[in-house]
RNA sequence: GCGAGAGUGGCGGAACUGGUAGACGCGCCAGAUUUAGGAUCUGGUAUGCUUCGCGUGUGGGGGUUCGAGUCCCCCCUCUCGCACCA
């Protein structure tokens, strides 16, 4: 009979539910293990990418488990967010109700899976139980000096009707609904992750096992890069500009100076400018461009503001210039253009007809041509720069540097592309900021006795009017917890991402009242020892997570720098050639599968398919072949219940012919199995290595009674290392043929080699013989062997043998002449 | 443009330390079983030729080596990320 999956399936899963056996505790005893799959929105419906992602994450801790570690496997909920509130303005049901369905749906999903979480440890972002404590972190943070609250320009998309961070925002659209983001000046809580800039660049050299691309790309987000600042006098007006250049050795070289059309400066310029009117229509035309013109074009565009500046080291006279191609977000929004030395000054100099003037020889003997026709940007030796010619670049920017602190005008810096985090969000589905308005009093945090300040209930979702909570009556108005006083709430909630940041430290104690976690449980458990999830949380989700494990470490509760030992991103799960999409028809449902394949195959299908980093399309055909594979292992046992039930004793090394050869690639696929888990996680290798295990165990011939006693061995051990993989149909085979599932096999190093090999035999470097010979031959024996072959022995016919290079159990070269 | 990675049969992929290229699976072909289809089982499946054999072959070209899918140099293509970052 076949394997019966849509019976035995949910049985396990209840079993499972009902006697948890995947519950965990601190035990100092055993080696521990955390393995973590990033927690999922609750969307309603799991998708394969989830499929793929905890699967890969199941295997791992049940492998482990299996081996006697101490294994933390929790899963939870990012249940705040845009969706459930977008939903509840459509539907007019509470974002919370719409959350609390999704979850219920969605655990149904991921239990139907049979993973092996810890199901007690569950936690939900959207609980007061769960975001007070972000409250108490961002108080925390507070308290030292680590938020602000400031007026800025922010991403705004005007569709969510919120501020998005600049992470949220990349590309000038919103990374939610793809809305064009426009810039609004709004009051804003910032976090000030600059000041952990430098260790979130360096810590990055010490996570050799996280991917290379995400390093590169977190790299590339903090945006470290070593200048100076230099003030400018404007000519004739009492004021100056500062600009930032990582080249102030080229700085003999400035002919001109140019400004963001955004710049602050620019409207004190106009008022005095004679070019006022040029100057407005620049300004005008350049905040109509959308961002995508922009994007699309490099044509550099520009105009002159009338205004001179003076350049400190010359005290040469220079116009500053509004140009397109300078970005207020960046530096101090304002560059000094060297176009000899600078590709975009250079364009814009030849637009503008400004002069270029080159200052810096990037090797010895090289000419100027009378007319450049680009930029020379490589650093070398200075010329035509006072009394720094002769000097090197890397000598003129120390020593200029020293010049411009001594004369007040400049001094080396560092900057960052990384922007303080803006975290306020005009809506109403996330944390509440604690903190309290008072006419008297100020800005007053929400004491800690006093947390959470939970969301109000008495709210109208109607979509219009900004953020649903200010028509909350209770919740806008409260008391000072200083004076006493009238006093109003902030009510603009938190980002999402700090929810996430956070969120496997709780898991550690999900129900702790007293702390966001236990200080031991977490010298215990931490730092997360595998971590898996999509690549699209490579800045912004790994980069805050990283933030809040030093700043945890700073509040005294963590003694370790960086959350996450190794990480693994998966590759998508794509259909027909493209990403899974409503649009495109080819949504593959987890349920449907699973209904048709069970999830058992399902698993299997998509660990074979690729290893966990590589894209994987998805083949019905595919997930077909597993459930046949598993169908022949439950086959197989059908037929032969009894060998497999006997368990009889085996002397290995009395074992001869087929039954060795059987325990022998047992043992080899043991070790083949564990290290693909353990060391390199390709479970599409450990899984073929299985099937390899089969198919030598249903040719082996079962008449003698110590093959077939080895064969009841092969298959309770191939049953055991396929329970990370397949746990229903290992599970139900234990019990049927009355074995233990929950122990790995144990490995004998010894039968882990063959005793025989292949012995290659090469004559200058081609093949030209294969030849079966005993293990752990010397080289004179194999060339013995080799000389006996016929095919050899015609090569080497009237030549004389030069060299013999022979490598041990594998190959022999014969260079001959 | 910059950064990261990848190019291997009809397809997904394997080859871990420079040592048998194509494991394992999908698909396909043939056979068995079956009234038939499906399912199952057995065998075959890189390619060329003069086919019990010989040669060629890991995007292209060169190099190092007794030996290269693997290491080095140049080029091409693709994917991902960033993109006027001063």
């Amino acid at each position: 009979m076949a394997y019966n999956f849509s019976e035995i399936e949910p049985r396990w899963q209840k079993r499972w539910a009902d006697e948890k056996p995947y519950k965990v505790k601190r035990d100092s005893s055993k080696k521990k293990f955390y393995c973590l799959e990033m927690l999922p929105y609750p969307s309603g419906r799991i998708h394969m990418g989830h499929v793929r992602n905890y699967s890969i994450g199941d295997v791992v801790s049940r492998y482990l488990s299996m081996n006697g570690y101490n294994v933390m496997h929790p899963m939870g909920w990012d249940a705040m967010g845009m969706p459930a509130e977008n939903a509840a303005i459509k539907s007019g049901r509470h974002p919370r109700e719409h959350t609390y369905d999704h979850m219920k749906m969605m655990r149904v999903q991921l239990q139907n899976l049979g993973f092996s979480y810890d199901w007690d440890r569950e936690i939900a972002s959207c609980d007061p139980e769960y975001y007070r404590w972000n409250q108490w972190i961002f108080l925390k943070m507070m308290e030292k000096g680590l938020v602000y609250r400031s007026r800025r320009s922010v991403n705004w998309c005007p569709s969510c009707r919120t501020v998005l961070a600049n992470e949220q925002a990349e590309g000038g659209t919103c990374w939610r609904c793809d809305s064009e983001v426009e810039l609004k000046e709004l009051e804003q809580w910032f976090v000030r992750i600059t000041d952990y800039a430098e260790e979130l660049l360096n810590g990055l050299d010490n996570l050799p096992q996280w991917p290379e691309n995400v390093k590169a790309m977190q790299r590339h987000w903090i945006g470290r890069s070593e200048g100076s600042f230099v003030e400018f006098q404007l000519d004739g007006i009492n004021k100056s500009l500062e600009v930032f250049t990582t080249r102030i050795d080229t700085i003999f070289g400035a002919t001109f100076v140019c400004l963001a059309p955004n710049h602050p400066l620019v409207k004190e310029i106009r008022e005095i400018s004679p070019e006022r009117e040029a100057i407005d229509d620049f300004v005008t035309k350049m905040n109509r461009m959308s961002r995508e013109e922009r994007l699309a074009s490099t044509e550099k565009l520009g105009q002159f503001t009338g205004i001179y500046a003076l350049n400190p080291f010359t005290k040469k006279r220079i116009p500053v210039y509004l140009a397109n191609f300078v970005l207020m977000e960046y530096g101090t929004g304002a560059v000094m253009s060297v176009p000899a030395h600078d590709q975009r000054d250079f364009e814009f100099a030849k637009k503008y007809n400004l002069p270029i003037l080159p200052v810096i020889v990037p090797e010895p003997g090289f000419r100027y041509e009378e007319e450049l026709t680009e930029a020379v940007e490589a650093t070398g030796v200075l010329v035509d720069s006072g009394v720094f010619s002769g000097i090197t670049s890397d000598v003129a920017k120390i020593e200029m540097n020293e010049v411009a602190e001594a004369g007040g005008f400049g001094r080396g810096a560092i900057t960052y592309k990384l922007k303080d985090w803006g975290i306020s969000r005009q809506r109403y589905w996330g944390t509440p900021i604690p903190i309290i308005y008072c006419d008297k009093c100020g800005i007053v945090p929400v004491p800690e006795k006093d947390l959470p300040v939970k969301l109000p209930d008495d709210v109208a979702f109607t979509g219009e009017g900004g953020s649903p909570i200010l028509t909350s009556e209770s919740f806008l108005h409260t008391t000072c917890p200083r004076c006493g006083g009238d006093a109003r709430r902030e009510t603009d909630t938190m980002d999402t991402f700090m929810d996430s940041s956070w969120y496997y430290y709780r898991y550690l104690n999900p129900h702790l009242d007293t702390a966001p976690f236990d200080v031991e449980d977490a010298a215990y458990w931490t730092p997360v020892d595998l971590y898996i999830g999509g690549v699209e949380h490579a800045t912004m989700h790994l980069i805050y997570t990283r933030f809040f494990t030093k700043l945890l470490r700073d509040f005294g509760l963590l003694k370790i720098d960086e959350p996450v030992k190794k990480l693994v991103t998966q590759g998508m799960v794509i259909k027909d050639g493209r990403k899974m999409s409503k649009s495109l028809g080819n949504v593959v449902d987890p349920d449907d599968m699973i209904q048709k394949f069970g999830a058992d195959a399902v698993r299997v299908f998509m660990l074979f398919a690729s290893p966990p980093e590589k894209e994987i399309e998805w083949k019905d055909q595919g997930a077909e072949g597993a459930l046949r594979f598993l169908n022949r292992v439950w086959n197989y046992g059908e037929n032969n219940s009894e060998i497999i039930q006997k368990k009889e004793n085996i002397d290995p090394e009395k074992l001869k012919g087929e039954a060795k050869a059987l325990f022998q690639k047992l043992h080899q696929t043991i070790a083949k199995v564990g290290d693909d888990i353990e060391k390199r996680l390709h479970l599409n290798t450990a899984i073929a290595s299985l099937m390899e295990l089969y198919n030598l165990l249903s040719a082996t011939d079962l008449e003698s009674q110590v093959s077939a006693a080895v064969a009841g061995l092969a298959y309770r051990d191939l049953i055991r290392m396929l329970m990370p993989f397949a746990p229903h149909m290992a599970s139900e085979t234990g019990r049927i043929y009355d074995f233990d599932v929950s122990l790995w096999p144990e490995l004998n190093r010894k039968f882990a080699v063959a005793d025989s090999f292949t012995l290659v035999v090469q004559v200058n470097g081609k093949i030209k013989d294969k030849i079966e010979a005993e293990m752990g031959i010397d080289s004179d024996l194999a060339f013995e062997l080799a000389t006996a072959s016929e095919r050899v022995a015609a090569e080497l016919a009237g030549k004389t043998v030069v060299k013999k290079i022979y490598i041990p159990d594998r190959l022999l070269n014969l260079v001959v002449k």
